[in-house]
DNA sequence: ATGTCGGCCCACAGCCGACAA
DNA sequence: TTGTCGGCTGTGGGCCGACAT
């Protein structure tokens, strides 16, 4: 019996003591459940509750916003979220409300560990303007968006427990793995090792456990005082631990329930401490005078993310969805890991016609390719689709996601070098831009469809996705506003064109590396296989050969070993491309079958392999045109929306417009570069690719096309171009009647 | 081991599940407590939670308001109940608030089994008019204010838990008088007679125990099911049990945790589900708008009395208190046993002055006779002193407790035989009425004070206890209006003068036979020993020789064997007098000695003995004037008040005054006469003693005096004297200038 | 590699009468 | 009469390797 020892008097306190921890020493003041203050990318872990822990507890799919981000606040989900009567009030906001996090608070409840986070966010109509305006560079940042579990902690293992593990007959089975790779090591020569372990919880309460190696086969077991943290935490079988090393060796403990939505009661909580705090009033009347509000995210127990990065947001609204489309998602199994499930989507139409129509909340539905599947959701948003873009259906028709795009006519470049006072060209400068526009060009929409059988509706099922009924945002613009990194103390203030001019340097260095996301490796962007030129985003972490995500792999493997001029290593961020024979662009309009939505569209993938043929110049603008024309959706189908449209695409006297048309046949190598990707470019080569590229290729284009049928305020579209100290801006602007 | 039964897998159903009952089939909605709600002066137990039982836990000085009943909600009081901070309309509230119960529903929170109750009660005005009036009658049943525990539950035991009872270690040993009377009868002849007990507790749960008589010497004991008992509701050492044996014989089973206010937290909550409802700035919007209301009364964990029967609140207006009085309480120990305690009063002052000038909550310092003790408040309010009066002092002062009393001039009596539409006579009538009030009489005050060294305050130091800054209840007028009995349903709208023709029958029998309370036995009245005359009110349950309360019994060994003419037994409601030489009265004008009252005083004891030798009609008004005339007391010593003190009391020019005036030396036997008890008696004795007095017996005087300094509005003063029907009935009434 | 089980030990809940207050 | 104690016993927590997957 050499080296057993007892530890029946030395477990934990028997108390149930709350443990408030705060990283910024400024008490939470919340007495029945941990926090930690969590500000930028700080790792610091000193305290109970430390980040790591909390995302870990979360699981790796949750979002948790980082101060100084910038965010989308979905009432519609946070209505889901909570279990609260919403007021009346609330049913005036806005559909989204762009938002600034301003502060992030990490909470674990004190009965059950649950996870949640309290989180203060402003309304920043600065960015919403911009966003409308199409000013707004999507930033690709995946590490910003997904948990980060993974890539910061290395030594962690959750271990979903058994029946063994939760009886009181016994202890608890540790994986060898994992205890090889948690644990201290044990001295192997004993006939039976053993230690204690000493492991913190979220709320920094201390648990010892009896670590030992024995058995016949050996395992490694922890037996005294597991089954006090059993009790304690009232887990049982079905439950997952987890155990994670922090850099000094220390160990961390968290739990992660069983999710038990399925029958009724979810054990922990749905109207308890965690949604105290947010009272949907406080907010709709917050929100409406644009003041800092607070709200409470309990991500475990109940999966509404009503708070979406906005770069995921946003690059939603530059995908093409519609009906028939197939898709993938991720999603956390009951066994705490990760699979990708994939589904097709059904129909395209409001959640709450009435209350938020033209909201993009849950506006997709969906049937799932499994079907017995409970746990999902039959309606999903659009940003919960699998970032790396929409998956081909069987063989006839095809999605198509794109890294960076933009979204609508008509388009313009900020003047860089000159910013005016509000950084923003107003409507009168406008004109003036006009002038200098060049390569520019407007498309109608000629969509013929294939599949499912819905007659030819194609240019008049065009909607604009309209993300209020009053339809601002009908005119977008393409700037250059950059999102600063989520933990940066940027003010937000000054993110005007003042910092653009940054961008004009750093841009030197753009040219043909393009999109070097996750800051891992240099972009592999281009892939061409035997059916035409493909574009990846990879960033899946599918194991190879565990089938689960089989279809990327399987893109994997047509990409790589065509691949092209560039350098190209791993496959993130790449944009993909399907060849589907000569069909310019999809559109489904399958009207009726779901409520208010008689269809929707984007322009399609093969329009912009047909356009990536043309010159550079009005290359980049069909490429923007495709990008930002995605989801056009209007309430209902409206001659005025129909006739903008085709007259964008056919009407020579529309200012300037002609000029734009794209004559043909260029490389796309220079589609979709978001300048902060050119920021990152710079920063990892050194600013060592200044010089090669000629001045036009500084320019990025966007056109955005104001489509909108309800017209409660003088909708305009503007198309101007100038050169403004080496930089080309342009904008397009017509007057909508 | 023959009889032993296995109860192990029986005992009780492991989950603590809410049970919600409610008598009435409308369900309390309250899914964490255990709810009934109480109509009147219903029994039914038919449901888990019952009145008696939650009487039984609350304790037998718990008073529990009933449906239909009228009390006074004590905003001061509701202020220490609850741990809120009220908004500032609170303060906006009067002091006492006269209130109709529109319901109360009892409950008991599912941890811990607090008893409480939520009240429903709506402000009435009426009642308040005529209070102020003078126009109420208090009647007089002390089984409305105390609780019902002891007369209407006969078969219960409640026991203190000692250690062996609450250790792992063994059962719970059942002290052998509790056994026989509640529990079953068992079969002696076995060797080891067991039986298995089922008891509900509050809420609705069943508890199951093995009760066994065993051991040598023979005893009972509840073994199997009793820790697990024990440890659900976490009960300790100290903690106490009640069963209680319901009329069908169906056992119940409740807990009184042990009072610990002292350390800090309360076992019980201070802000728990029990005080939710609440919500001061509801009472206070409901008070003001005189709208129904409700409130959480949490009886255990706060004694905070702010709902007081009216009758006990009104009667506290009518006694004597002074700086330097010794009067009684009635306390729960800490064994739950109950006890009196005496104390002195010390000082007369507003709690409040700021926010509640005039109100007479806790408006009484005190000083109590045993030291050490903590737990008690060392202010007071008015009618938490003993309802049988204040206590002789140490030889130098007898405090008066009448039974029955009114408030002040002018006073009158109502027309029996002809009651007017309202039932309540306005100003106007009262000039009517006063033609047949006879036999009453206006004293002035002469309040000689000897004991504490105050000089010569005398009348001067009077001051008017004005409920309200505005003095209203400084013209307080005589009515026979009836409360109804809490219980009835008796619209209080029809409860006028035309009820009062009762009276004037009962009063028939009404002669000598005073305060029959308790409605025991009858009263015991007159105790004279060797230092005079003293009246007892004594029911308190001393245990003889168990010296808890020794003084009480002393007195009642002194009272008994010196008892006068009237038919005596047991010792309850006795007045007590006490010989104190020749002082007449003792008046403490303790000027400063709190804030902002220089002093108080009644027409006091010494007195009521001076005049309790004059003739029967003088010495009736001379009582009422003491009784009526007690807490007097302005904010300011006024010369007017003064003034017309003394010229009641010496100048025989106001109108009939003269007359009234205390000739000497009679017995005072007839002193402290409540209408009420007049009916009591007469119910006791069956209308058997209508005859033997002389006529002037019958009549009922009472004095009151407008005495207010600060005339908001117009006092009056007047005297009248007229016989009616065989009743003469006097009032005075006087314009103050 | 690890989930489950039987064997075993031991702490303690809990029933008993003895004893004393 | 009843509070506390020592004695006794049964239950179950919990550590162990065996065995099977």
């Amino acid at each position: 019996m050499g080296g057993l020892f007892d530890l029946n008097d030395v477990i934990v306190e028997d108390e149930e003591e709350a443990v408030v921890v705060d990283a910024d020493g400024i008490s939470g003041s919340s007495s029945s459940s941990s926090s930690i203050s969590v500000s930028g990318s700080s790792n610091s872990c000193s305290s109970g509750l430390c980040l790591e822990l909390w995302q870990a507890c979360a699981g790796p799919l949750i979002f948790l916003p980082k101060k100084g981000s910038i965010v989308v606040y979905l009432p519609q989900g946070h209505l889901e979220h909570v279990c609260e009567l919403p007021p009346s009030e609330f049913y005036n906001l806005p559909s989204h409300v762009f938002c600034r996090v301003i502060d992030v608070k990490l909470h674990a409840e004190e009965a059950t560990d649950e996870v949640y986070a309290q989180v203060s966010m402003a309304p920043d109509s600065e960015i919403e303007k911009k966003f409308e305006e199409g000013e707004i560079e999507v930033e690709y940042e995946e590490e910003e968006i997904e948990g980060l579990s993974k890539s910061t902690t290395p030594h962690m293992f959750c271990k979903t427990l058994t029946a063994s593990d939760t009886s009181t007959h016994g202890g608890f089975s540790v994986p060898r793995r994992a205890a090889e790779d948690c644990f201290p090591p044990l001295d192997y020569n004993q006939q039976r090792p053993s230690q204690e372990l000493v492991a913190r919880d979220l709320h920094g309460v201390e648990w010892k456990f009896r670590h030992i190696y024995r058995g016949q086969p050996r395992r490694h077991l922890l037996t005294t005082g597991w089954s006090a943290f059993i009790n304690k935490k009232k887990l049982v079988s079905g439950d997952a631990v987890l155990f994670l090393r922090g850099e000094s060796g220390e160990l961390r403990l968290g739990i992660r329930r069983a999710t038990q939505f399925k029958a009724g009661v979810p054990f922990s909580l749905l109207c308890t401490e965690s949604s105290k705090p947010s009272t949907l009033f406080a907010v709709a009347q917050a929100v409406s005078k644009k003041s800092v509000f607070h709200i409470s995210y309990t991500p475990r127990a109940n999966p509404s993310e009503f708070i979406v990065p906005f770069s995921k947001f946003a690059k939603s609204f530059n995908c093409s969805f519609a009906v028939g489309m197939r898709f993938k998602m991720r999603f956390e199994t009951e066994d705490a890991a990760e699979r990708r499930y994939t589904g097709l989507i059904t129909g395209i139409s409001d959640m709450d016609p009435s209350r938020w129509p033209g909201s993009k909340w849950r506006c997709l539905s969906v049937r799932w390719d499994d079907d017995a599947e409970i746990n999902r959701h039959n309606r999903v948003s659009p940003w919960e689709i699998d970032s790396s873009g929409s998956v081909v259906g069987s063989g006839s028709f095809s999605g198509l996601g794109s890294k960076r795009t933009r979204t609508a006519l008509p388009l313009h470049k900020p003047d860089l070098s000159v910013p005016n006072g509000t950084g923003f060209p107003d409507f009168g400068e406008s004109w003036r831009f006009q002038k200098v526009l060049q390569g520019q060009e407007i498309f109608g929409f000629s969509s013929p469809y294939d599949g499912l059988d819905v007659p030819n509706h194609r240019s008049s099922e065009m909607r604009r996705c309209s993300s209020r009924p009053n339809g601002f945002g009908a005119v977008a613009t393409e700037g250059h506003v950059r999102i600063p990194k989520a933990n940066s103390d940027i003010a937000y203030k000054g993110i005007g064109f003042g910092e653009s001019i940054r961008f004009h340097k750093v841009l030197q260095g753009q040219e043909i590396f393009p999109q070097p996301q996750y800051g891992r490796a240099p972009a592999n962007i281009f892939a061409q296989d035997n059916n035409g030129l493909r574009m990846f985003n990879g960033v899946h972490q599918a194991s190879p050969g565990n089938g689960r995500s089989s279809t990327m792999q399987n893109y994997n493997v047509h990409a790589q070993p065509s691949k092209p001029s560039l350098q190209a290593s791993s496959p993130s961020s790449v944009l993909m491309f399907q060849q589907a024979g000569n069909q310019a662009g999809q559109i489904i309009g399958n009207k009726g079958e779901d409520n208010n939505y008689y269809g929707l569209f984007g322009v399609t993938e093969s329009m912009a392999r047909k356009f990536s043929t043309t010159p550079f110049g009005q290359q980049d603008s069909a490429e923007n045109l495709r990008n930002k024309c995605s989801f056009i959706v209007s309430e209902e189908p409206s001659q005025d929306s129909l006739q903008l449209a085709t007259s964008f695409a056919t009407d020579p006297a529309h200012g300037g417009a002609k000029n734009l048309v794209p004559s043909s046949k260029s490389s796309c190598r220079l589609f979709g570069f978001p300048l902060k990707e050119g920021v990152l470019v710079a920063h990892e080569h050194g600013m060592s690719t200044s010089s090669a590229s000629p001045p036009s290729e500084n320019l990025t284009f966007s056109v955005s096309a104001a489509v909108q049928s309800h017209l409660e305020f003088p909708s305009s579209t503007s198309l101007s171009y100038t050169k403004v100290g080496g930089l080309m801006s342009s904008s397009l602007t017509g007057m909508l009647v």
